[in-house]
DNA sequence: CATACTATCTTTACACTGTCAAGATATAGA
DNA sequence: TCTATATCTTGACAGTGTAAAGATAGTATG
């Protein structure tokens, strides 16, 4: 099969016409019909390469998950003991998704809830349960008599919501609750 | 207006359909269309209580939010300490996703990734970006000479990807990347 | 070279979606 | 009773994913 047959290669080209739509105007306006057009293709060509539109869905996330690894082998080459590796891929995972927020969405899915992770008091009615948990991790605050720093009042929540939150998706997913000690979630 | 108008309260009757839908059949599988069908209405009546498919969504949302509220609320009330709240509000976090999967993916998206997040070496081809992680965390546990049972070794992997996962989150959605210490990530 | 074969692409069609506009209907208030 | 307003129905439209049938162009086989 050449390489210019009838578009050249229109594999490659959806998929790519695909990602870049997402990054210009967003998942929720990503069509079958308009990835087809953009290759100036009719609207059932993408069927002679993808049984679906989930199936070239897979494949733009199995392109950008490539870029994604890539960025974190690239981190920890130059890091010496694991554990700096582990910070290391920590910040490359974060500095990644911050130049492309919207495969961030592309790949984890709306995640709109955690722009209430902050201590500020300011979008505290926003969501209920987050706004439960601040409450209480305040009170955890001044029992233990710690004065942190704003920042790392923040780094503190962010460590319990996401590991709960990480948790959750993990039990559902898979049903392994009972095997979590959950003594571990304690803080520091 | 009086509680039994043509239909009764279409509102609320939307807003249980909807999530009912949501539970047996999938988000997927939600239209306005099948949630007024469901109602035994015309498949424009919603339109005279949501201006949008959206704004249905979020009064689901919000409905949903209330019940896992709710229950956090329940299970903090006979915790002694902000610590034991703390633990406490995990593990019914947890527990209320486990009971109802679908308002997971309801709430916070996709998420299917994270059925990867156990040690088994199984499912290791499944996500390259998290097959990285899982080799460095090995790695640091041979360095640091701990040999930790499976199960604990697995929460330590969760803590890591579910904190830096959330970090991203909060980065990506509100910029606030800068003012994280990132030594706080550490292991313990 | 001629033929058959296969991958690729187009055309047409269908059911389904969200949304809008116009009209019907029933309740509430004057 | 009359009017106004909220609620619901009907009908229409553009856009969607997908399947079927046909056209086209490359590849392989004789």
């Amino acid at each position: 099969m050449s390489d210019t047959y009838h578009h050249g290669n229109l594999r490659q080209a959806l998929i790519e016409a695909g990602i870049r739509i997402i990054n210009e105007q967003g998942e929720e306006q990503l069509s079958l019909r308009k990835v087809a057009a953009t290759c100036e293709v009719s609207h059932a060509a993408p069927y002679a390469h993808f049984k679906d539109k989930e199936e070239l869905l897979a494949a733009m996330q199995n392109s950008v998950n490539e870029q994604f690894t890539a960025q974190l082998q690239r981190a920890i080459a130059s890091a010496a003991s694991a554990e700096q590796k582990i910070l290391a891929m920590g910040r490359a995972y974060i500095s990644f998704f911050c130049h492309k927020p919207d495969y961030f969405t592309f790949l984890f899915g709306k995640q709109k809830l955690v722009a209430h992770l902050t201590m500020d008091e300011e979008h505290e009615e926003d969501y209920p349960p987050f706004k439960l948990l601040k409450a209480v991790f305040r009170q955890y605050l001044a029992e233990s008599g710690a004065a942190l720093p704003p920042a790392e009042q923040e780094v503190g929540l962010i460590k319990i919501w996401s590991s709960v939150h990480g948790m959750a998706a993990l039990a559902c997913m898979t049903g392994v609750e009972t095997t979590i000690d959950w003594e571990q979630i304690k803080l520091q």
